[in-house]
Parts: structure tokens; C-alpha cells; sequence
RNA sequence: GGAGAGGUGGCCGAGCGGCUUAAGGCAACGGUUUGCUAAACCGUCGUACUGGUAAUAACCGGUACCGGGGGUUCGAAUCCCCCCCUCUCCGCCA
């Protein structure tokens, strides 16, 4: 959500960010709308006023005149109904309207149309090329098969296409990366700029992954994203897609104080996703699934860009850190005006090299909202000076599988088909060097 | 799932048709007193929208909000209906 005042005072500033992230909305309509619901509100209180003062004389006036008294107000009565009616419907109509417009991108955001206008800002590690490994190189699958990682038909016959089972040391990898990746941010401290001395740390927290559906609103998945999401419509519930969703919905409907800001915060969930727009992409393997775990970070910070800013170079930079300690090569794009989705003001994805694809292929999507989610989910603080504000949210992934086994898997196989395990990842799996 | 009790401001807790934005207490903040702390005393002490003087500051006023929604009434925190949540007991269950 944005500040309607934003809109009636500056409407083309959102009518270009509209244009930019290829949305449409209707501007004017909100305007109209707007004006009518604060005329509507300034005669339904002038109308209640007098009905209070009214009221007040007939409870003051002698019985013989209560009365006509009472009469004369009830004519109030069928004025205030309709106006209130007419209210309700005007409220929600703004409210729709309201929940499709666009946050405004950064000025610095690359402006493009779509994934094709995004912007390589940085290339940590050596991609290697399947023609590059010496040996015949098999993709996850073919790996993953072979060695009894993972079992793709009977992931369908258990839910449907692109489900599948992880098993044995796949399914140990799976664990053991995520719990690498916990490790990794519960060791780091962090300080907010301009105070050296904090050590802040990232909370780590479980949280529900059906949830209801202001929740989705709140976080900015609904209404436009809704065909991407399960439903457990029986119970008004829904399956997240990301914990991002519960986690940044923590303290919706709360005032913070300032002091307990900025809140780290980090989860491990179930992500469900429906992938409705992409039917036949990605068919094969593990890189477009219905569902995976995720650990994700979150950060609920001061209404101040400059702090938002900072902790969005400190999600990158968490996302990075496992990476390199993966070994994975990957790479940094800033994403422009038409690829980042509607509540957004600046956003980087991290994607890793996958030689089965040939590419760089997303694995982390690190996001910066400054209070367009606070906004929907009424997520507030109280500052020092005693004023109440809405808070500025972030997030990003940590780390996402089975889809970074991808890379994993693909990298790190050797000439004999095994696989071996990076350094990194060993403790957690008992020791264990190789695969195979 | 069944039965009962209850949901009031940051917290506790009165109110049960008008004089209640809501007593009282605690916490918090400002001040007086004070060598310091404490105590005592005085004051402030919800959120949002909106009108006026006016700068989106300050002040004065209005409206809404006593779990959510609807109804009765000139008037509802207070009466009625529906829903949600919490607690206790019973049942079931990882």
C-alpha cells in the first residue's frame, strides 16, 4: 500500500511507477473515489454531531416535549443510513483500488520491461561449462537417479506433476545445506550504521505456513498474486509461498517501539507454490517444483531509506556469504522497474551457476519494500519523539532447496558419477566426502 | 467435537441505555521537592480520519473505534442476533 496522500498530491509519480513495472491501474478513479469518500465522511459527521447534540437535549428536555423532540431526529435517522451505506461501498471500493497500486521504485532502478532489462552487478566464482568437466557431464537428474538422491515419478504419483521425493543422501543434503545455512546466519552479528558497538542478531524463529488470508494482503501476495498460491478455502487459510509472509506479518496491527528496532529475523518453511503461469516451463528436475523449503531472512527496520538500504546490503551479502562457502559460483543482478512485482523499491536476485541450464539461474531474490508492507499490515513503531510510523520491511532468501542441490550436485559430480560433498556441508552430513 | 466462563485503553480493572474516551490503580513521560536515589505531590498520558486559525509544526473542534459484523433506539461499551478468539472441564488425538 502507498499513502493515498501521495496520490492526490503527486498522482503522476504513480502513474509513471505504474507504467514502469507494466502495471495498469487507474489513477484517476481512486482520485474521484477518495474525493467522494471524504465527502461522505465530512456530512456523515456533521449529521452525527448533530444527532449527539440532539440526543442530548431530548434526554435533558421535560417529558411532555421527549416527544416531538425524539420525532424531529429520527428524521436524521434515513440520512445517516444512506450516507453510511453509500460509505461502505465507496471504502471498499477505494480499498480495492488502493491494494493495486504501485510502491515507487528507487530512482537508481534500472528501468525495463521485463527479466530481459535487469542489470549484472557483480560475478563471484568460475561458472563451468558442462563441455568444460572433462568427463561426460550428466545433469541432477541423471545424477540424482543414479545415486537414489531423489525419486521424480513417485513424487507424481503422490501430488502431481513437478512433486517429488528426496531420499537417502539426497535427502540428507537437503537437510544438511539448510542447517548450514541456519549455522551461518545465527553466527553473525551485525550493528545498525553509526553504531559500531551492537550485536545484533537474526532471531531464528518457526512459523505457521497456513495462514490467513489478510496475511497475504498484508505481505503484498494478494490479490495479485493470488493464482500462484494454494488455497484451504474450507478454513479461509493459505499455504504460504515463502515464510516471508508470517514472519513479516509477526507484528501486524502493532506499535513497536523504536528501541526494539531494527528485528532480524529468520525461518525455515515449507514453501507451496502453484507456478500457474508457467505451465511446461522447467518440466524436468527439481528447478520448478510445488513445493521446497526455504530459510529466509527478514528485516523490520526505521522508516528511514538510508537504514533500508543498508540492511539490504547486509541480506545480499548473508546470501552470499553461504554461497561462497558452497563453492558455488553465482552472480548478482539488480532488477528493473518491470521484472520486480508491485510493492517493491529495489530488488536483487542472486542466481547461481547451473551448467544443466547453461545459465545463471535464480536461487535468491532479495527485496526492499520500505513501508509498502508495513502499510497493509499496519506494522508500526513509535519513535522517540513520540510519533508513530510505519515501519520499512526487507527480505531474502538464505538459502532455497532442493533447487540450489542443482548446482551442488551438477558441480561437484566426478568422473566416476559420484558426488562430492563440499567442505562446508560435511559436518553435516556425518562426515561424509562423497557420494556414490 | 460437547459444556461453561470471558473478551474494555501499554497492563490490571470499574462501568451494564444519555452527564463515559471511558472511574480507579499500575507502568511511562514532564515538573516540584531533593546532596544522589527513592518516596511524596502536580501535570501529561490511545489510534485513525476530519474541520478551522495555520506550514503536512502547534492549538482548538468534530467523527469513528470498549474482540468482529449486523440489529433495536432520538441516543449503545451497556439491550438483541451471528461470527471469531481466550480460559476451564469433558471427549478425541501426535
Amino acid at each position: 500500500m502507498i499513502d493515498i496522500r501521495l496520490i492526490r498530491e503527486n498522482p503522476e509519480l504513480v502513474r509513471k511507477a505504474a507504467r514502469d513495472k507494466n502495471m495498469k491501474v487507474d489513477v484517476d478513479r481512486v482520485i474521484a473515489v477518495d474525493a467522494r469518500r471524504r465527502a461522505i465522511e465530512t456530512e456523515y459527521n456533521e449529521l452525527r454531531h448533530q444527532q449527539h447534540v440532539g440526543g442530548e437535549r431530548v434526554a435533558k428536555a421535560p417529558k411532555e416535549e421527549k416527544a416531538a423532540l425524539s420525532q424531529e431526529l429520527g428524521k436524521l435517522k434515513a440520512r445517516l443510513k444512506a450516507l453510511d451505506e453509500e460509505r461502505v461501498g465507496v471504502e471498499a471500493e477505494l480499498h480495492e483500488l488502493m491494494l493495486l497500486m504501485p510502491q515507487i521504485p528507487d530512482p537508481a532502478v534500472p528501468v525495463g520491461p521485463d527479466a530481459s532489462g535487469n542489470v549484472e552487478v557483480r560475478r563471484v566464482g568460475t561458472p563451468r561449462r558442462r563441455d568444460e568437466f572433462g568427463f561426460e557431464f550428466r545433469d541432477h537428474v541423471d545424477l540424482g537417479l543414479k545415486l537414489g538422491l531423489f525419486d521424480l515419478d513417485r513424487g507424481v504419483k503422490l501430488a502431481g506433476a513437478r512433486n517429488y521425493v528426496l531420499r537417502g543422501a539426497g535427502a540428507m543434503l537437503h537437510e544438511a545445506v539448510l542447517r548450514f545455512a541456519w549455522d551461518t546466519m545465527l553466527s553473525k552479528t551485525f550493528a545498525r550504521p553509526g553504531h559500531a558497538g551492537e550485536a545484533l542478531r537474526f532471531e531464528p524463529m518457526t512459523v505457521p505456513v497456513l495462514v490467513l488470508e489478510k496475511i497475504m494482503y498484508g505481505t503484498g501476495y494478494f490479490p495479485l498474486g493470488r493464482d500462484d498460491v494454494y488455497l484451504a478455502e474450507r478454513d479461509q487459510q493459505c499455504l504460504v509461498g515463502t515464510a516471508e509472509v508470517p514472519v513479516t506479518g509477526f507484528h501486524a496491527d502493532e506499535i513497536l517501539p523504536e528501541a526494539d528496532l531494527p528485528k532480524l529475523s529468520v525461518a525455515r518453511s515449507t514453501c507451496f507454490r502453484r507456478e500457474a503461469g508457467a505451465a511446461g516451463k522447467d518440466t524436468r528436475g527439481l528447478y520448478r517444483i510445488h513445493y521446497f523449503d526455504k530459510l529466509e531472512q527478514v528485516v523490520v527496520c526505521r522508516a528511514d531509506p538510508a537504514e533500508s538500504a543498508y540492511w539490504h546490503d547486509v541480506i545480499v551479502r548473508n546470501a552470499e556469504d553461504v554461497l561462497a562457502a558452497l563453492e558455488l559460483p553465482y552472480r548478482v543482478l539488480e532488477v528493473c522497474t518491470g521484472d520486480m512485482g508491485q510493492g517493491k523499491v529495489r530488488m536483487y536476485d542472486v542466481e547461481t551457476w547451473m551448467p544443466s541450464r547453461d545459465a545463471y539461474s535464480e536461487t535468491h531474490s532479495a527485496s526492499r519494500f520500505h513501508d509498502f508492507q508495513a502499510r497493509r499490515l499496519n506494522l508500526r513503531y513509535r519513535g522517540d519523539d513520540g510519533k508513530t510510523q510505519f515501519c520499512h520491511t526487507l527480505n531474502n532468501t538464505v538459502i532455497a532447496s532442493p533447487r540450489i542441490l542443482i548446482p551442488l550436485i551438477e558441480l561437484n559430480q566426478q568422473a566416476d558419477g559420484s558426488v562430492a560433498v563440499p567442505a562446508a556441508l560435511r559436518p553435516y552430513m556425518n562426515g561424509v566426502e562423497r557420494i556414490g
